[in-house]
DNA sequence: CGAATAATATGATTTATATCATAGTTAATT
DNA sequence: AATTAACTATGATATAAATCATATTATTCG
């Protein structure tokens, strides 16, 4: 039972669910904001996002969760009461491991919390970055940073597909902008060859060049 | 010698300096972006500002520290290089601590590292919260989000003034805008009784108004 | 103390990006 | 297979906020 420490060590998911295992449809939601923190899931299949909505129109996406993820980490703090939405994109599959056994999971492993403690200050680094760049940088580095974030989690086929399909309004709402804006940046960044999108697939041509784009003040 | 632990339970500042007591002026650089990290430093005595740059003409201010505050730990994630600036906004006392002592501290003190993990794990929530509000939130929003951190993070007198003397610029780069949007904002939220200004002070007359204008999509 | 530097105050102008509008396409659902 | 719903594609328009311009007032410092 007690071997959520040893499979956690660098806070990958276990290889098999010692408690609840939870499957969900596309779009069903996870957890969702303002509700009781229950405890932390893993994903064993399928891509989930984690989003905070503003209005009933607007959400941002901050981040995507998939085979190997934790979520639900962000709930840990003072007080009980989740931050964040969590939704399925996919046909998803997700250990449960409730917060009391998680809770004494770390109390009595001193390598979890301190791995634990490693993976929130690289979030928060991440995360920090990010407010900078939705602060100042302007949309067309935002969306080059996006791809390049999608290639990095997703990884890429042979032929250099990035492995996700994940629609444009969501890559929109990860990046911070609207939908109509993140398509016209696309377009940019294929008249400037440094993409190729054909209906299904994405691939980064010049991912040098992209990553110019989120270095360089306009 | 390793009462860091008992100290920093909380992550509160040690009463006592117990390695190299610092002493920097007004304006002067604590450490910068890219450069390795040394150590963690604990604040005696002024303001620090933690900030991010864009370009040589932008930054984006992420937190204020001050007496009791600690700095530096956004660093402890997975590789050596500091991801943001630290600068004295006033004179400033500090007290460094080395890494090797801090992480020392780490590795034997479970009840720190499991309270250094709950820290992070609020300044993730933090950070989420602003990156949403940065990229979906109008500018007044950010604004009276802004003076709310400001009243709640250094206090008010009797007469109901915020016990600081940030500038509007410094106040407009946490923000995340100009100063001059900051000032017409100003102007707007005074225009509209919510905030009063004097030369040196500043009152929020209704803070529940303002945070409403933190929590309504425009 | 007086020069130089940094901060504030405001109006005018520009620009990036959101919003609106409308059509076409694909995907889901009965 | 038909109907709805969701996503994509683009052009036209609006607007929030940045940028530019220029005084004015503080503050630093030689």
């Amino acid at each position: 039972m007690p071997t959520l420490q040893k499979q956690c060590g660098g806070l990958a998911s276990p290889d098999r669910c010692e408690s609840t295992d939870a499957v969900l449809q596309k779009k069903e939601v996870i957890f969702s904001e303002g509700s009781l923190v229950a405890g932390v899931y893993f994903v064993y299949k399928g891509t989930v996002k984690i989003h905070k909505a503003w209005s009933p129109q607007k959400e941002l996406i901050l981040s995507f969760a998939r085979k190997g993820d934790m979520i639900g980490y962000r709930a840990l703090g003072n007080d009980q009461i989740l931050p964040i939405t969590a939704t399925a994109l996919d046909d998803v599959t997700l250990c449960f491991v409730a917060l009391p056994f998680f809770e004494l999971s770390l109390q009595s492993s001193h390598p979890l919390t301190y791995a634990l403690m490693r993976f929130y200050a690289n979030a928060l680094q991440e995360a920090e970055k990010r407010m900078r760049n939705l602060a100042l940088m302007d949309v067309k580095g935002r969306v080059a940073e996006t791809l390049l974030m999608l290639h990095h989690k997703f990884g890429a086929d042979e032929m250099g597909q990035i492995a996700m399909n994940l629609t444009r309004q969501v890559m929109a709402a990860y990046a911070g902008t609207t939908y109509e804006t993140f398509f016209r940046m696309l377009n940019e960044l294929k008249a400037e060859g440094l993409i190729q999108q054909t209906d299904e697939s994405l691939i980064l041509l010049d991912a040098e060049k992209l990553a110019t784009l989120t270095h360089t003040a306009p």
